[in-house]
DNA sequence: CCCTTGACTTAGA
DNA sequence: GTCTAAGCCAAGG
């Protein structure tokens, strides 16, 4: 693999995938994002594509909404698999209301500005 | 090197 | 609710 600056982008995204507890599920979106590539949805379900070799709980990402996108019969697989562990569907959604994994807020380089707690009285008193 | 494909997402009609 | 369009980016032809 030459992808060079690209390399850690498939461990980011393995390692967020298997952040992912037994019975929730989290989308491609919310996985490209916690793994810090938040437009790269796509390849996170290009990286799950070799999952099996990095035996990755790659069923519990689904598409948004709770959708399972996963063609033909792996989709029904994936199903299968998320009801074995205990996820609740609604039709052919998974009910994201109950089950929707929610990552740790990825930290950002915050400037003063979010952190409240020492951020400057002077500016009004009152901030949004 | 260009073109197409895809386990996506968001926005709009 | 459905459908379309655009944006996205790696892999394969």
């Amino acid at each position: 693999m030459s992808g060079i600056a690209r390399m850690g982008f498939f461990e980011e995204v393995r390692k967020v995938v298997r952040r992912i507890p037994r019975g929730r599920v989290a989308s491609y979106g919310e996985v490209a994002r916690a793994a810090g590539y938040p437009r790269s949805a796509r390849i996170v379900a290009r990286a799950l594509r070799d999952s099996e070799k990095h035996g990755l709980p790659w069923q519990r990402v689904v598409g948004g909404g709770g959708r399972i996108v996963l063609p033909g019969e792996a989709g029904l697989h994936q199903r299968l698999l998320l009801q074995l562990e205990g996820v609740g569907f609604a039709g052919l959604r998974v009910r994201m209301d109950v089950h929707e994994h929610k990552f740790a807020p990825v930290r950002r380089r915050t400037a003063s500005l979010e952190n409240r707690s020492h951020r400057p009285k002077e500016l009004g008193g009152r901030v949004l």
